[in-house]
DNA sequence: GTCTATAACCCGATAGAC
DNA sequence: GTCTATCGGGTTATAGAC
């Protein structure tokens, strides 16, 4: 399962092989469309859904431990910068190439990734609102966030370097600091 | 040719038969290969760098077309919310789901995607550094802005709203006018 | 140069013995 | 519940007639 996750963000839905998965799992083919009987798509469903709370249990972390609220959405980029490098550019998000297979494909595998993308979204949101952030600018800076952190990230990737990522929490630092309040 | 660019924007390298692409083009499978030999991937780089050049003329347009230097960037971002709009969020960027897909599997692709961005960024650059932002600035909220761009676009297609792509317009505004010198 | 017919292979999925 | 052996179909790519 965590395999499948990993599998689905290197190289997406359509280029990951049933078969792939259960080698890497030591499961033979057989018994896995017993726990899977969706087969194929939904395994991916799940993994997606495993996914989704993987990436938002490391916002959530991240923003917690930001040093200040202004500063939250910008460390988010660099953790996932962090989170990058070290995988070697191999692990990235878990939900964005199999969302953009989906589109025209799968509804199941779409809505699935537009669920991750909302949950993350609410996650980055709250954090702006705790932050006395009104409603919808937060909601507003929440979105942009989130597309900026997913375009960042795959330009990173793409590029094999952590530059797009440190950019892109420059701006957020810009953009955040014009809608949270300052405390002096 | 014009097929294989729009398929591969709308389901990415790995869900796009060869098969598909000669039947949408009413060619026949074995002359294909005369022309490509280097089967499906050589297409798919003579793709990605038609899909490229068309995205570079859309850009260069906008900016051409912007009312004020400083609204270049949100104008690209709304640019792309009508080009999506139009095509019922089905022909998004003719790289992205290529690119995320190659990129621990083909580095040919890979690399032609990199090249793709580059370009981008560079075309965007230009403009900033035409309205007077300084180099470094400028190379900065440019790979900043393509990130934002494809990011917001991804969870425009995602979602089927345009909501994305208006705030990543909003937040494009707000960054150009921190570093576009005003003429008055 | 163009096209048909097919090779060689891999895919997701299943039947059926255990 | 688990696993092997296999099916039917779709894949890329090619051989060979025209």
């Amino acid at each position: 399962m965590a395999a499948t996750v990993s599998l689905l963000s290197r190289q997406g839905y359509e280029a990951t092989a049933v078969k792939q998965i259960t080698t890497e799992a030591a499961a033979p083919m057989g018994s896995f469309y017993f726990h899977f009987p969706g087969g194929k798509e939904e395994l991916a469903l799940a993994a997606l859904a495993q996914g989704a709370e993987g990436v938002d249990a490391l916002l959530r972390g991240t923003l917690a431990r930001a040093s200040a609220p202004e500063d939250g959405l910008a460390d988010c980029a660099l953790a996932l910068a962090d989170a990058l490098t070290r995988s070697n550019w191999l692990d990235g998000c878990p939900v964005a190439a199999t969302a953009l297979e989906s589109i025209g494909r799968s509804p199941a595998l779409r809505a699935a990734a537009a669920e991750a993308f909302d949950r993350w979204i609410v996650t980055l949101q709250r954090h702006l609102t705790a932050a006395g952030v009104a409603d919808e600018p937060a909601r507003s800076l929440a979105v942009t966030a989130l597309a900026l952190l997913e375009g960042a990230e795959m330009l990173a990737r793409v590029r094999g370097s952590a530059e797009p990522l440190h950019d892109a929490a420059a701006a957020l630092r810009v953009l955040a600091r014009g809608v949270v309040p300052t405390e002096h």
